[in-house]
DNA sequence: AGCGGGGAGCAAACCGATTTGCCTCAGTCG
DNA sequence: CGACTGAGGCAAATCGGTTTGCTCCCCGCT
C-alpha cells in the first residue's frame, strides 16, 4: 500500500533515472572519485539542475562515516568566555565543520550524557572544557578513534588527549605577587567549585609562598564560576574576623560579583578591598572601577583547539597527545 | 561495561544474534512499539548489556526522518543577546534536541549557505534571525515542511512562519520619548546597517514626529551591530556642525560604543551626551556610568522560539503562522 | 598475438537502523 | 464450530547515499 506522501524528496536515483544513468555514475560525477565520459556527466548535471537535487546529509554520513559535525561540551555558553572561544573554534578547523553546543552546567552526569550522545551521533571530534572529568571517565563513553581535544587545565595531567589551555598558574601567580606588590598580606581567594582546587590555586599558593606568608586556609573559599557565585563567596570572606584586604577570584564573573558584594557592604574598591580577576572578559574593562585582571585568550584558545582537532581528524596527525600552552598576561586597571 | 578491542561497530544484528533473535525484535525491545515477550525481552537485554550496545544515531534518523537537531541561524553568538536566547531556546524545546549554530556575521549569502546546509543535515527544525532574509529566499531553499521559526522584526510582515520577536517599536518610542522628557531636541539615532531601517527606527521617528520636532537626517546614521561600529558611528555623529546632544542607540553595544566615542572626545555622560541603548545585556549594568536602555527578553525569545518550534516539529499544532510579541521596558540608569 | 592498463559504466553489497507484511498460536466470542 | 483478536516473532523492504567488483572496450607495448 502506497502513502501518499508529501512531495517527495529527490534522490540520485531520481537523478539517474532522468540521466539515464546508474546511481553509481551520478555518484561519481558528484564526487569525482572515478572519471565520468564529458558527454555523461553533462547530462547528469542537467538532470541534477533540472530536479534541483541536492544530497542527503544524514545518507552520506552513514555510509562515509564522516559527519562534519564536532561537539562543543563547555559549562555554560552564557559565560562569555566561550562564545569567543566557539568562534575561534569554527575559524580553527577549517572547511565545513559544524559545531553544536552541549551546556553541562558545570554537572559531570550532564557532561558524561552529553559525551555519550554525541557519540552516538557519530560526531567527528569532541572538544571538551570539563573540571571533572578523568580520562577513565572519557574512554567509558566515547568510543576509541573517536578525537578528543580538551580545554583548561582544571584536571591536570590527562595524558590521554590532546589539551589546550592558558598558563593558569603563571596566570595565578602573577596576580597573586601583584597584589602582594602593593603591600596586602591577607590576600583571599575565591575559586571555582568542587574544592578540586587547580592551577589557578597553585599559583596563589606558591605566590603566597615565596612570599613567606602563611596560608590561611580561611582566606579561600569555593563558590559557583558566576557572578552571584562571587558574590556569596566574597560575603563569607568579608564575614570573616580578620577579613583580607585584597582577592584574587578565580574568574571574572566571580569577580564581579565579588565587587557587587563589596560594594553592597559600602566598602570602597580599591581603598578597602583590592580585586583581581580571571579571563579578561570585555565586561572587565567596562565596570568600574575597571577590573584589573589576568587575560585568557578565549578566542585562541579555541583556534588552537580547532586546528588540533581537525588534524586528529583528518588523520593528518596521530603520534602522541600534545599539550599548548597559551600564555596569560596581568591586564593592570583600577581594581587594584 | 566491557571494553572493546575490535574496530567493528557493535550493531543491532550483533545483538540480535547473540540474543538469538531477530533484529526486529531488538528494535521492538528498544522502541517498545510491538510487546516482546518477557523472557525474550531479558535476554535482548542482556545482550545489549554484555555488548554494550548503542544504537546509531544516523542510521536510525535516516529511517526516522528525525535528527533531534535544531539550527540557530545568528548574526554572532559573540553578540552577548544571542548565548541567552540560545539557551532559552533549549529550554523552550524540552526534550533531546541538540542546537547547531551558525555564525553569519549578518551576510545573507552565508545565511543562504547555512540555510541550504541545514536543510541537507536534515535538522528537524531552524531558527533564524537574519535581518535580510525574505520569505522567498527561505523557501527557495529549505524544503516545505521543514519548520522554520523567525527571530526579530526587521523584516516587517514576513507571514510565512512563525514569529517571536520584542515590541521594538515601542521600545525605541520610550527610549526617545524618554530623552526629549529630559529636554532634549536635537536626539540622534545610531541604527544597524543596511539602511533597512526597521521597527526600532520607526519608534524612534514616531517619537519625534508626535513630539512636534523635525526629522533632521543627518541625525540618523548607520553602523555595525558592534562596539567599534556604534564608536564610528557615533564620531561621525559627534562631528557635525551642530551635534546632537542625546543618541539613541538601537542596541547596546553601539551604545557602549558610542560612550568610547565620547569619552575619547572628552565629553562627559551624561552632561554633554545622553545616551540609551537597547537589549540591556549584561554589561549595560555594568559600564560607568551605568546606561539607560530598553530590555529586551533575550532568554525568554529563545524560549518562545523554542515553544513554537516544537510544537511545529512534533505536529502538535499545525495552524497559520503565529507571532508572539514580547514587551519592552526602558531601563533607567545614569546615562541620561 | 598476447598482455597490461585505464576509461567508462553497471549491478549489487553496504552503512545500521526502523517498519511493513505475514505467519503461527492461543484464547474468546457469537 | 468458525471467525476474530492479540501476542509474539521473523524475513524483507526501506531510508539515500557510497563503494566494491566486474565487464567491456580500446589502446599501446613487447
Amino acid at each position: 500500500m502506497k502513502r501518499f506522501a508529501s512531495p517527495q524528496r529527490v534522490t540520485i536515483a531520481d537523478v539517474a533515472r532522468v540521466a539515464d544513468v546508474s546511481k553509481t555514475t551520478v555518484s561519481h560525477v558528484l564526487s569525482g572519485k572515478r572519471p565520468v565520459a564529458l558527454p555523461t556527466r553533462a547530462r547528469v548535471e542537467t538532470a541534477i539542475q533540472e530536479l534541483g537535487y541536492r544530497p542527503d546529509g544524514l545518507a552520506r554520513s552513514l555510509r562515509t562515516r564522516r559527519t562534519h559535525m564536532v561537539a562543543l561540551v563547555i559549562p555554560d555558553i552564557t559565560n562569555p568566555y566561550y562564545p569567543l572561544l566557539a568562534r575561534g573554534l569554527e575559524d580553527g578547523m577549517v572547511g565545513g565543520y559544524r559545531t553544536f553546543i552541549c551546556n553541562s552546567d558545570g554537572h559531570s552526569e550532564r557532561e558524561q550524557e552529553f559525551l555519550a550522545e554525541v557519540a552516538d551521533r557519530r560526531a567527528d571530534g569532541i572538544v571538551l572544557d570539563s573540571f571533572t572529568m578523568g580520562a577513565d571517565w572519557i574512554e567509558a563513553v566515547v568510543p576509541e578513534g573517536m578525537p578528543v581535544v580538551r580545554i583548561g587545565t582544571t584536571v591536570a595531567d590527562d595524558p590521554g588527549y590532546d589539551t589546550v589551555h592558558a598558563d593558569d598558574e603563571h596566570g595565578a601567580h602573577r596576580a597573586t605577587t601583584h597584589l602582594m606588590g602593593k603591600g596586602h598580606r591577607r590576600v583571599g581567594m575565591i575559586q571555582g567549585p568542587a574544592g578540586a582546587g587547580g592551577k589557578r590555586n597553585d599559583g596563589y599558593l606558591r605566590a603566597l609562598h615565596e612570599a613567606g606568608v602563611a596560608v590561611d586556609p580561611e582566606l579561600v573559599v569555593s563558590g559557583e564560576w558566576t557572578r552571584p557565585g562571587g558574590a556569596v563567596a566574597a560575603r563569607r570572606l568579608l564575614g570573616l574576623a580578620d577579613p583580607p584586604t585584597a582577592v584574587f577570584c578565580a574568574n571574572d564573573l566571580m569577580a564581579l560579583g565579588a565587587m557587587d558584594a563589596a560594594r553592597g557592604l559600602g566598602l570602597e574598591i580599591p581603598r578597602d578591598l583590592a580585586l583581581v580577576g580571571f579571563d579578561d572578559i570585555e565586561a572587565a574593562a567596562m565596570v568600574s572601577p575597571p577590573l584589573t585582571t589576568v587575560s585568557n585568550l578565549a578566542y585562541e584558545t579555541g583556534l588552537m583547539a580547532g586546528v588540533l582537532l581537525r588534524e586528529r581528524m583528518t588523520g593528518q596527525f596521530r603520534g602522541a597527545p600534545r599539550t599548548v600552552t597559551l600564555p596569560c598576561k596581568l591586564v593592570e586597571r583600577a581594581t587594584t
